[in-house]
DNA sequence: TGCACGATGAAC
DNA sequence: TTCATCGTGCAC
């Protein structure tokens, strides 16, 4: 019997080359355990934010409150909210104070998960995260992520990043991760 | 202390 | 294409 928890991603997962952890994030569960309820959704689309050379990033701005937790420890959750209303989820990756992190901007629905997983505002809603879980730490037993039961082959397409037109070049780069074909990636 | 602006989603 | 809605970063 497959157990996620018994399968949490390790600390060296995310503590590596972010385009990595990026890339390997599509297929993995992301698990968000609400009222003794574990909710679960296959990664499908993700985000690479490089660090503060990287202009799309929010750790541009250097480390500020809000970005302090960009630049701590690999495999702990970075959640702001945006536009006064959506919550994005995020994981922090590469070595402490690289302030880099990976986006999760879609999931497939596997088990409990209720309305759409589409967008990373729809997804951070579905799966019950907000801005009280910034910091929080990603090998604890109430929001982690997992290897899947059996890694099944998908195809990988990759592209520019959505909605950072304002980063210059920086808005060009392929640090955009899909899943090809799956109807849940939130801009095919 | 004030203000412009989002790593979005929904409505029109 | 327009708008909701507020925390953040930076100008004054």
């Amino acid at each position: 019997m497959y157990l996620p928890a018994q399968h949490k991603l390790p600390r060296e997962f995310y503590a590596r080359d972010t385009v990595a952890v990026a890339r390997d994030l599509l297929g993995k569960y992301l698990v968000r355990v609400v009222d003794g309820i574990e909710r679960i959704g296959r990664i499908v689309e993700a985000e690479a934010y490089l660090g503060p050379h990287d202009l799309a990033a929010h750790s541009s701005k250097g480390r500020t409150r809000r970005t302090e937790v960009m630049f701590g420890p690999p495999g702990h959750a970075y959640v702001y909210l945006i536009y006064g209303m959506h919550h994005c989820t995020n994981v922090v990756t590469g070595r402490e104070g690289s302030g880099s992190a990976v986006l999760l901007r879609a999931l497939e629905p596997v088990q409990n998960v209720a309305g759409r997983t589409s967008g990373c505002g729809l997804l951070s809603k579905a799966m019950g995260i907000d801005r009280s879980l910034t910091g929080h730490d990603l090998l604890s037993d109430d929001f982690f992520l997992a290897y899947p039961p059996a890694d099944e082959a998908f195809e990988v397409i990759v592209s520019r990043r959505v909605g950072v037109d304002y980063a210059r070049e920086w808005a060009d780069k392929p640090l955009r991760f899909y899943v090809a074909g799956s109807p849940f990636v939130s801009r095919p």
